[in-house]
RNA sequence: GGUCCCUUCGUCUAUCGGUUAGGACGAGAGAUUUUCAUUCUCUAAAGAGGGGUUCGAUUCCCCUAGGGACUACCA
């Protein structure tokens, strides 16, 4: 039967890891489990100019927080090593020979400039059939003279020789047959003249050959230049073993139009990479998912629907559902604009299903970032009760304050202040207070304390037991102006829940000193 | 400009020629409520336009429009 499946997520260190690349990686990852394949990590840096030295480690460790493990590749080890393009460099030698030697690629020495000369003296200069016999090349110059230049030190590329005329067909999992002809390709440079590194293209090819790839998913801005992979995999006479292609629809911009930026994240306020980066040159940050309180399986979830469908109606999924339920065939074939307000709802819906042990730590530093010292019981307490209520934002797009439900743990902070911080005055003029602070409060605020001082214990239970039967009998409703005592506005979880929480000493005293006050 | 890809509610999408075009986010309304919420219920909201093919098109084909990608000795 087939091969093993074995698919690749190959970025290229250049910069933090782009949340469209941590989807492709999903994609892949998702392929992968599901048919017991197995997942590479391969380093692309073969572009020396814009190698960034910590992207490596940070792409790692992204993958790392989102629980998607690879099964080979840097870092990782594996049989087809190394698994760095740039400790390659002689294996693509290899094969730029045999390319040349075939007659599939030849000689250039056409410089920088004289390229740019070129393209702008012909509006669509492409070098190709039409146009490589007028530049400087072994086409034109001949063997002997090739030879020469190349002996006397002469910079030169190797060029892809394109025959034209020729319908490429590519059959892609996602997309179905895609046509191109060969003669709107351009004869792409596979061999650079500095470095002695291969171009994207050929380091491509011969890696996923020589790593057994079976599958190559990746975005669809790999999909013009499809056709010229397939006619390196048939110079290199690996067509027999050729992957097969799935190209993904792109990440859109929320609004507006064109691929989703960096800059949209600043201007909307999301993230667009895993982790907090920092640039090594202008130490300027940007928001990462795990620093603004996303739990990586909401990421996960999240992203995978975008592009991905089941086709049933169910959209939260563990890890184990979306392996089993994952199919090429159902990705769709537009790009998706990028709805990071559902990317909210998602990580409420993760959050909410948290232990309050689990949450309890990070909602303790949260705390502490705020001056208020807490346990982990405290905060796991403070979690279970308010994690249901919502909070005020400034929407990114429209700029008004609109509100939304406690999708983080930081979002729990302006609400729960109150448990740790007693009122120490309060506004007649808010309108919680004055409607629920009347004549009769300070006399009913005075029974209740007297009935909880009374209490044998002061647990919930025992709580609510005595002050409904208090409230039955007398029919005063206390709990707004207890609310008042307590908390000094309208806000904060059940009344008996929260004076459990505050202990009975601290209960009382706010009251005192309400009632004193008020 | 050229090449290729794409086009269902505001957004993500379901539908594999016959449906009251479904779900979710977001939006609005109501109910519940010990504040604010949660929750629940309900509502509005879509097949880009034009031609075909067919008994019948959201679904298949073509054209137009719109969107996207690519067009580097970057990946």
């Amino acid at each position: 039967m087939s091969a093993k499946v074995r698919v690749r997520f190959a970025p290229s260190p250049t910069g933090p890891l782009h949340i469209g690349g941590v989807r492709t990686a999903l994609y892949n990852y998702l392929f992968a489990r599901q048919n017991g394949g197995e997942m590479i990590f391969r380093i692309e840096d073969t572009d020396t100019e814009r190698f960034v030295p910590t992207a490596e480690e940070y792409i790692i460790e992204s993958f790392k927080w989102l629980g998607i493990t690879f099964d080979e590749g840097v870092s990782y080890g594996g049989e087809y090593g190394p698994y760095r393009q740039s400790e390659r460099s002689e294996i693509y030698k290899k094969y730029v020979d045999q390319l040349l030697a075939s007659g599939h690629a030849y000689v250039a020495f056409d410089t920088p400039e004289e390229l740019d000369a070129a393209r702008a003296a012909h509006e669509n200069f492409q070098y190709d059939a039409a146009t490589r016999m007028s530049m400087r090349n072994s086409l034109t110059l001949g063997e002997e003279e090739t030879q020469r230049l190349i002996a006397a030190g002469t910079p030169y590329t190797v060029r892809f020789k394109v025959v034209p005329g020729e319908d490429i067909h590519i059959d892609d999992i996602i997309r179905g047959e895609v046509v191109i002809n060969s003669a709107v390709l351009d004869d792409k440079v596979l061999y650079k003249s500095t470095k002695q590194l291969p171009t994207y293209h050929l380091a491509n090819i011969v890696d996923d050959h020589l790593m057994k790839i079976s599958h190559v998913i990746r975005g669809e801005e790999w999909l013009p230049s499809a056709p010229l992979h397939v006619l390196l995999y048939r110079a290199l006479g690996w067509q027999d073993t050729m992957p097969r292609f799935a190209h993904l629809p792109l990440l859109l911009k929320p609004t507006g139009n064109g691929k989703l930026s960096k800059r949209d994240g600043d201007k909307l306020g999301f993230p667009v990479f895993p982790l907090l980066w920092t640039d090594p040159k202008t130490k300027a940050t940007s928001h990462g998912y795990r620093e603004d309180g996303y739990l990586p399986e909401a990421v996960l979830n999240f992203l995978a629907l975008l592009g991905w469908n089941p086709g049933d109606d169910q959209e939260i999924m563990t890890m184990e559902e979306m392996i089993s339920k994952f199919d090429l065939k159902k990705c769709s074939k537009a790009g998706a604009k990028f709805d990071y307000v559902k990317g909210w709802w998602f990580n409420r819906e993760y959050l909410l299903k948290r232990p309050a042990a689990e949450v309890a730590p990070e909602l303790v530093s949260i705390l502490a970032e705020h001056g208020v010292e807490a346990t982990e019981e405290q905060a796991a307490a403070v979690f279970e009760m308010m994690k249901t209520k919502n909070i005020e934002y400034v929407d990114g797009q429209s700029g008004q304050t609109k509100k939304r439900n406690v999708s983080f743990v930081a979002d729990l902070w302006p609400l729960c202040d109150f448990f740790f911080i007693a009122p120490t005055e309060f506004n007649r003029e808010d309108k919680f207070v004055r409607k629920n602070w009347t004549e009769h409060s300070a006399e009913d605020m005075r029974q209740l304390r007297e009935i909880l001082a009374a209490l044998p214990d002061f647990d919930v239970e025992t709580q609510r037991a005595a002050v409904d039967a208090w409230v039955a009998e007398t029919g005063v409703k206390p709990w707004n102006a207890w609310r008042v005592c307590l908390v000094g506005q309208g806000k904060g979880p059940d009344m008996h829940e929260l004076a459990a929480f505050l202990g009975r000493e601290e209960t009382l005293r706010r009251m005192d000193f309400a009632i004193a006050n008020l």
